[in-house]
DNA sequence: TGAGTGTTGTGATAATCATCACAGAAACAT
DNA sequence: ATGTTTCTGTGATGATTATCACAACACTCA
């Protein structure tokens, strides 16, 4: 597929003409990562907009005593990046490929160009950046409640929004990540993440299923988790 | 102030032209709300933009079992209500005055179409958007971070960016909010947020003066809990 | 001024959960 | 295939902290 056509697939790019698509296109740059590669460090200066290809990363922050806290995961057509160049504030999050991927990037100064002459672009990323900041919310309401069991459902929740796919109102997540990095989304441990999934089996609310996790009605475990 | 001063003094529209600025503020409408009042609902339709004139609100979202969590403290030339304008969700929070308070609003379509005439606004809110979104990704870390030590010191230094005065290295934070707000936003207790200021008061890290509190070596004290 | 309401301080107790420790499984590499 | 590394399951233990209970204090307003 030629970068254009991916374009077309990141929603801040969709309602372009193809013109301006292919100009944007010509300015950008691919790269690729390996898993476990480093793609962006805290305190370094933040140059460049990425959008995802292929692949998948985790955004994480560093505490002092070195445990990662991860703020989300990014897949396909997500992109990252933007913050540092929107706001001038030095970089506040790391990124690290969580699997192999491929990345196209774009300058500072061809990013905001692009802000200038086509507002919709700016428009379309305000609507991106609303719904992260909504994601950010809830992710800091399921924090603040107080028990595990609850913070690790509601994470669970999220990947099924981001990663499931819906059959007759179960949801399975695909390749579900590892637990340790559950726990670092959750707040919790990774014994705990790991004593928490037997207990939802036990209570018929979700199934494992090789690498897969299954999460049953769906909607039902929304809502008792809230 | 007239209304176009009022706005002057908010960053997203700090650099219109003035006869701009008069043609938006004709638009406004004030409001005013009393301590306590609720100015929006969770679960009811978004429909409007507020910018807060005097006074403070905040931002919260209640779970199921009715606790409050306080996503955010919003003061004077700060806004609101954006969200749900730009990507078309409902509500997801509660804000409530937590002062009385004046605001200016501004219709769906009226601040839709400032989007689209002036993109300078739309680019400023954006870069405020990205700040937003860095606070809320310390909010998760700081929450991730297992002891309640941390957290609350954390919260005292978010209030002291927003709401504090610096002198010699020390800061402070008039008008404390209540211990029962601040174990909202720190996802602890009121109980633990009462005997950890006082731990704190013992390490003579900070102190209280009559409703204010006084952070000892901001930078110091900063740098103590990273 | 004094009754009433809202806020804070503090002890005792119990529950939750992180941590440590290690065994078993699975994935990966050579 | 076989060792090596990474991931997961699970018990035991102790620390942290939520919760309950109530006293003290502060603020409002009639």
């Amino acid at each position: 597929m030629s970068t254009a056509q991916h374009l077309r697939n990141v929603p801040i790019f969709s309602d372009l003409k193809d013109t301006d698509l292919n100009i944007i296109s010509d300015k950008m740059v691919s790269r690729t990562y390996e898993k476990g590669q480093m793609i962006l460090l805290e305190e370094s200066q933040g140059e460049t907009f990425f959008i995802i290809i292929s692949g998948a990363v985790k955004v994480t922050r560093l505490s002092d005593d070195g445990r990662e806290v991860i703020l989300a995961m990014l897949g396909e057509s997500d992109f990252f990046g933007e913050m540092s160049l929107l706001d001038g504030e030095g970089r506040s999050a790391n990124i690290v490929a969580n699997e192999d991927a491929e990345v196209l990037t774009l300058s500072r100064s061809d990013f905001l160009d692009c802000l200038e002459t086509y507002p919709k672009i700016a428009i379309a990323l305000l609507e991106e950046l609303a719904i992260r900041l909504r994601k950010s919310d809830q992710h800091i309401e399921s924090l603040s409640l107080s028990d595990s069991e609850h913070r690790i459902a509601i994470t669970l929740i999220r990947f099924a929004q981001e990663l499931g796919t819906i059959k007759q109102g179960d949801v399975r997540i695909k390749n579900l990540p590892f637990q340790q990095d559950i726990a670092n989304m959750a707040g919790t441990s990774r014994e705990t993440v790991s004593r928490t999934l037997k207990l939802l089996e036990e209570k018929n609310l979700v199934q494992k299923d090789g690498k897969d996790l299954i999460i049953y009605k769906f909607d039902e475990f929304r809502q008792l988790f809230s």
